[in-house]
DNA sequence: CATGAACTGTGCATTTACGCACAATACAAG
DNA sequence: CTTGTATTGTGCGTAAATGCACAGTTCATG
């Protein structure tokens, strides 16, 4: 009652520092009528006089005087604002908010560390759950999907890495069971898998078509944990080539596989690409792929 | 820059604050589509995207949760100030400005000093100056005028007394110098006159116009200080019935003549006349006005 | 899987606000 | 006293903002 107009809050505070409609009408770039209008508008809502009116120009009444000072504060602290929202918009500082599926912490986290020691006015999120961040409701600046290539008409997509897994054991591991020499021994052996399957990472839902659930012994949501179980010589899994180049000291179960492969994508909103903040993740992300193992 | 708009600004305010463009649009009571070209027009002039779109509604980025907590500042102190102002209208505080001519204090200052005694909340300032403070400027909340009904437009006008002086002289002048028979002997004797006269005032025309100059011996400004002259023997002069009713102790050289009377007239600006300030002083003045003598 | 509800977004008719021109007034200077 | 320059104030035509109706999408629910 009585706010419902902001603007002409605006107009009177500019007659009351003018002392002229005609200056007021000049400094707002709008003709002296308009002014006038406004200001009538404006002391009609709230009842009361703010400016006597004489043919030398307008003088404020007290409420005048209390208009005054009030739209003068509001006046600075909108300004104030804006000046944020637009420096903000190329400076490399606040919250940055990155989201992955769940498994990927030991790929990302490497990355964050480092970027934030580059730009120290930054705050890091990393959100990883099992439920999707969504970049359209703003949840995130960045995330990196597995998969096909996400198709949603406002994200700007980048393909980042090939996600070339291979399935592998330890030497202990095989030396105490062996190994299986096809998919119809897989049912003799220990496997690791991912906490709760996502079937649209291929490799995850070709554990759950090919290997019975009861075989799978070890689960961990992180893929860093499942390599750590495959080395520790718990089970048969997944090693990607991204973690560590040195994956050399584990059998090879199975190589390379089609059915395997994925890609990872770096993806942000459209809205957020442009903004400095986004493009220098974006770039640190990048840069840290192009050194992963590119076979 | 930036700032050209403030109701967009609180457009954005209700959209942040009801996380929908339908609910904001409700709330403002206008139509949903006005409140998206607010909100992109807002973001345009800005460069920057306030809130994320998707379907379920808008959802703040950084910089709208920027803008939701100065907006959410501007909009209780906009609120704030209507309140003032629509409260000081029924309020009797502030400051009351009255002005009158020169040499009416001592009419005036009673009644002012008893109003701010009834009211303790306000501040009174009472100019009295040779020049006349406008009522149309905002100099003063109300007047008190002398001479012929004040006319102008914007004023609201009311007959306060009348004005009718006697021509008199102490009983010690009048043993010194004995007192004038008719105006032949005025040059034989002393008066007592205004600080500068002022033609406007019948009083002081007839004092120029029959009393030669050099025979105004006391000039004061004040109309207190004329009659302290007078009852000391100082010379001849204006004593009212309004300000002591013991004047019985004076010889009256020439009683109440039409061309001395005046009137006085309480004036004030017609937008400060609903006011609960002025109709309280207003009435203050008409009753202590109506305890003068009224012959 | 289908249905319904809620929300955003857009083209079009309409209302509203605006700019323009001119009148009226007051004050200062010659 | 007259002229010049500043101001405020007002009708009218035009441009801009608004409201309306409908399309399109998403999500929840049975």
């Amino acid at each position: 009652m009585g706010t419902e107009n902001w603007d002409e809050f605006r107009t009177a505070l500019h007659v009351a520092r003018m002392g002229t409609v005609s200056a007021a009408a000049a400094e707002l770039g709008v003709h002296h009528a308009t002014v006038i209008r406004h200001i009538d508008a404006l002391e009609q809502r709230l009842g009361v006089k703010l400016f006597q009116r004489h043919a030398r120009g307008y003088t404020t009444t007290e409420a005048g005087q209390d208009l005054l000072k009030v739209a003068t504060a509001t006046d600075e602290q909108l300004s104030q604002l804006v000046g944020r929202i637009k420096g903000r918009k190329n400076a490399v500082s606040g919250e940055l908010v990155i989201t992955t599926v769940s498994g990927f912490s030991a790929i990302v986290t490497p990355i964050l560390t480092r970027f934030q020691f580059e730009h120290p006015d930054i705050k890091i999120r990393y959100l990883s759950a099992s439920r999707l961040f969504r970049l359209e409701y703003g949840e995130a600046h960045i995330a990196i999907r597995a998969g096909p290539k996400p198709d949603e008409p406002d994200n700007v997509v980048q393909h980042l890495a090939r996600f070339s897994p291979r399935l592998c054991a330890s030497y202990e591991y095989a030396e105490k069971h062996g190994l299986p020499a096809g998919p119809k021994e897989f049912g003799l052996h220990r496997f690791i898998g991912p906490g709760e399957p996502k079937l649209r990472v291929p490799t995850e839902r070709w554990l759950s078509e090919n290997i019975p659930a009861e075989n799978i012994v070890f689960r961990a949501t992180e893929r860093l944990a499942q390599e750590a179980a495959v080395r520790q010589g718990v089970g048969i899994g997944f090693v990607t080539n991204m973690i560590s180049a040195a994956n050399l000291d584990l059998k090879v179960v199975m190589d390379r596989c089609d059915a395997w492969q994925s890609d990872l994508w770096l993806v942000t909103h459209v809205d957020l690409h442009r903004t400095a903040k986004v493009q220098a993740i974006w770039k640190a992300v990048r840069e840290a792929a192009r050194a992963w193992p590119s076979e």
